[in-house]
RNA sequence: GGUCUUGUAGCCGAGUGGCUAGGCAAAGCUCUGCAAAAGCUUCUACACCGGUUCGAAUCCGGUCGAGACCUCCA
């Protein structure tokens, strides 16, 4: 179906992609914990998710993508310290904690929509799979990787290491995080300080907190996406993604429990997208230097100089491999606002190429196999790895190609009818269904069309009488506006946004 | 300390054992009433030191620098 190699964090090396049900795909990312906004560089990843399930897709899979919500309420680690996060914010906002999760998971779709990534086609939360995590739990218990203590139950690591591989996506060694976590340990009532909470008894004041078979308690972090994948994708799957930071523990102990659950480790390929800075900084809630996508957008950070495009900032990204660190920036927003900008005017260009002068395929031209050949790459690079920043590369060369047959530097004669199209659908393929970007305000182009012809028009018509006071002061003044007018070669004139 | 990643032209950012990605910026030219846009041209880099090789920025070793994870985060 496909000759597509996908960079495997669990064996550490580009392999084949060979789905375990082709043509259907099954892929699972871990989704946000909505206890407060989502920031930029969630949208990084998920925006990159977003693409690869569009190539997939495009490359004529059948996705099931299931991305979480964990609305939970965990504790900030995993050793039963730290504070519920759902409910210290509950409290900070004086809501519900279930009105915590319904405003933030709102605000996150919506911020997702503005991003143009499609939604998932399941989107399980964790409160809605207790059964399910309480079944994966007993079962860890039943199989003897799991023990319960008051009312808490915690997964052996130590004994699972002893049959399986603890640290084998992250290249820990079970020894060296033993020795790692000794100084810290106190007085627990866990067996070695490396076990991690699948169930934690709720003290009263919890507010989230359900029944078990060991009593009143909430679920640990780890177990949600065990449970859910499984449930959702089975107990082997091909994909799951998430952000760099996942990788230990939380999908670390995710093939723990499915391991010792089901005896699988869960997914085929595991793809980690890497972490975005801001001017050089580490971006974090911890730090609270996280700009949220709303303040990008509106330019409202005293970081930012301005607002910035949705489409600029996930270009931005594109422009970048997934798995590299990014840095983000007013300079690199600025780039990628104007080279979005000329892959969006050559597709535009596209649409409106006379077709009168082109020749049927008879024989190619030169630029003819130069087109075809750009054309394919595109499809080449994304098979390598997904990479979109090659991929744009391309682009960009084909916008020369038809910026030159606009000027004339490429006389139409010179294209068959083949390549114009296959020129056309390559735009349209990657730059709209596979990056999901959006040309920059189409709508509502119909009336200011009409408006802005009146206006080229008295500007000709001051420009027959030489009157370019007045044919400057229009064209400027639209400028301020952020119309921009194009006097073309052949008398007319354009414009764009 | 452990695990891992990384160091590419003014800036951002791909990439490969030999065939100089790309974008932005800058300069020149063409076009234009002037611009803008666009086209053409120029700027040809891979931290440092060794090694392997006919040939390395690309592989190996070392040095130095940067970063991530090991504690909540995508």
């Amino acid at each position: 179906m496909s000759s597509l190699y996908i960079y495997n964090s669990l064996t550490r090396q580009k392999e084949k992609f060979e789905p375990i049900h082709a043509p259907h795909v099954g892929m699972y990312v871990c989704g946000p914990t909505v206890y407060n906004d989502a920031h930029i560089g969630n949208v990084r990843t998920f925006s990159s998710f977003d693409m690869i399930c569009r190539y997939l897709r495009y490359s004529g899979y059948i996705v099931r993508y299931v991305r979480n919500i964990t609305d939970a309420g965990h504790l900030t680690n995993d050793r039963g310290e730290g504070v519920n996060r759902m409910e210290s914010q509950a409290k900070l906002e004086r809501l519900e904690p279930m009105e915590i999760v319904q405003k933030y998971t709102v605000g996150f779709h919506q911020v997702m929509a503005l991003f143009n990534t499609l939604p998932p086609t399941i989107e399980p939360t964790a409160t809605g799979h207790l059964i399910e995590q309480i079944d994966l739990i007993e079962q860890l218990i039943k199989n003897d990787f799991a023990y319960e203590v008051n009312g808490s139950v915690y997964f052996n690591v130590k004994k699972y290491n002893e049959q399986y591989h603890y640290g084998m996506l992250s290249g820990r060694n079970i020894d060296e995080l033993i020795a790692g976590y000794r100084d810290l340990d106190g007085q627990e009532e866990k067996k070695h300080s490396i076990d991690f909470a699948l169930w934690k008894k709720a003290s009263p004041e919890h507010i989230m907190q359900w029944r078990s078979p060991w009593g009143m308690g909430f679920p640990g972090w780890h177990l949600e996406c065990s449970a859910m994948s499984t449930k959702y994708l089975g107990q082997e799957f091909d994909i799951h993604g998430g952000g760099m930071d996942l990788k230990f523990p939380h999908h670390e102990c995710e093939i723990a429990q499915n391991n010792g659950s089901h005896g699988h480790g869960g997914a085929k390929y595991w793809l980690h997208t890497n972490m975005l800075n801001f001017d050089g900084q580490k971006m974090s809630k911890s730090l609270g230097n996280a700009i949220l996508p709303l303040e990008f957008l509106s330019g409202s950070h005293p970081l930012l100089d301005r607002g910035y495009s949705p489409m600029a900032i996930k270009f931005l990204f594109l422009q970048s491999h997934y798995s590299s660190e990014l840095d983000i920036n007013i300079k690199g927003l600025q780039d990628a606002e104007k080279g979005l900008k000329r892959l969006m005017d050559a597709r535009k260009l596209l649409s409106n190429i006379p077709l009168a002068n082109i020749k049927p395929l008879t024989e190619q031209t030169s630029i003819d196999l130069k087109i075809v050949a750009l054309c394919e790459e595109c499809k080449t690079n994304m098979d390598d790895d997904f990479n979109t920043a090659k991929t744009i590369a391309c682009l960009f060369e084909l916008s020369t190609i038809v910026n030159s047959l606009k000027d004339g530097n490429i006389q139409s004669n010179q294209l068959s009818v083949h390549s114009v199209s296959l020129l056309a659908k390559t735009f349209e393929d990657y730059l709209i269904e596979i990056f999901g970007l959006k040309p920059i305000e189409e709508n509502n182009h119909g009336k200011l069309d009409d408006v802005l012809q009146v206006l080229i028009n008295i500007r000709k018509e001051a420009k027959i009488k030489k009157d370019f006071a007045t044919s400057d002061k229009i064209r400027n003044e639209l400028l301020e506006k952020g119309v921009q007018l194009k006097d073309e070669k052949d008398g007319t004139v354009s414009w764009s946004i």
